[in-house]
DNA sequence: TACACATATATGTAAATATCATATAGCAAT
DNA sequence: ATTGCTATATGATATTTACATATATGTGTA
């Protein structure tokens, strides 16, 4: 997410990413995409910006797929039966081991956004921002 | 917060971060204590480790005050008549609209984490995870 | 035919953020 | 004395993200 705020200061607009990004959060996507069925890393691109809300970054996937192979999380091998070789990656039982983990962590970020949903409306009860 | 998943293949523990974690999520929780008094670096601590869930890195909360005051969200004056010196900081007008801002952008990041959610319990009705 | 565009994978580089350690200094209690 | 708390701050490093670029093939079209 990009955020456009220009800094009173000096003008400047180097504060580039916007609140309410969470780190990695496309691992987790890209693990319940899995579950549901193999695929190669072009083919998780549409799933992935309904997920996240916005576009994924081409180049950032493809490192982040070879970075969660490297972690035992998927599987790889490659599909050379198409048009274009594809390199298909599989869910692991650490795969799912890990989404189930990620769910759980999640959970709790929720509560923490709640508490400061909950504490911004006591403070500006007249707010739409909520 | 501090994940410590051990990969498979190297046993290496480098990527030491948690799901979950939102990028600057200390600020808006900053802003909305300013919003209920003005305060100093050290004074917000306890506050903030309830926002956030964990104990907030102390040197990060100055760099970050400053940051925010370079920013225009808040301004600090030095407060000499206490046994310690301490400077103390008070929202501005801008730091409000910026407040509600994030407010707004959480919000967003609320819904993709309950569409991850929906999805994982659909694909896993039978987890305990959520 | 030439060109743009989509599919498919991948790397290079820079910026922003987070983490951990360290520095300074006064005060209180043991 | 020295340990611990209050209070502010910087240095160094690791991690993540964003944007650009490279390569190669297929597909549509002017």
């Amino acid at each position: 997410m990009i955020f456009t705020y220009m800094c009173k200061t000096c003008g400047c607009s180097s504060r580039s990413r916007d609140f309410g990004t969470i780190e990695r959060f496309v691992e987790p996507c890209i693990l319940l995409l899995l579950s549901k069925e193999s695929a190669h890393g072009y083919g998780l691109l549409e799933g992935l910006e309904t997920h996240c809300g916005e576009k994924v970054d081409v180049g950032d996937l493809y490192r982040t797929l070879r970075r969660m192979e490297h972690d035992g999380w998927v599987t790889s091998v490659w599909d050379k039966k198409n048009v274009r070789d594809k390199r298909v990656y599989t869910i692991t039982k650490e795969g799912h081991a890990f989404l189930k983990h990620a769910v759980a962590s999640l959970k709790q970020t929720d509560e923490l956004i709640h508490h400061l949903f909950s504490g911004y409306q006591k403070v500006y009860p007249d707010s739409n921002a909520i």
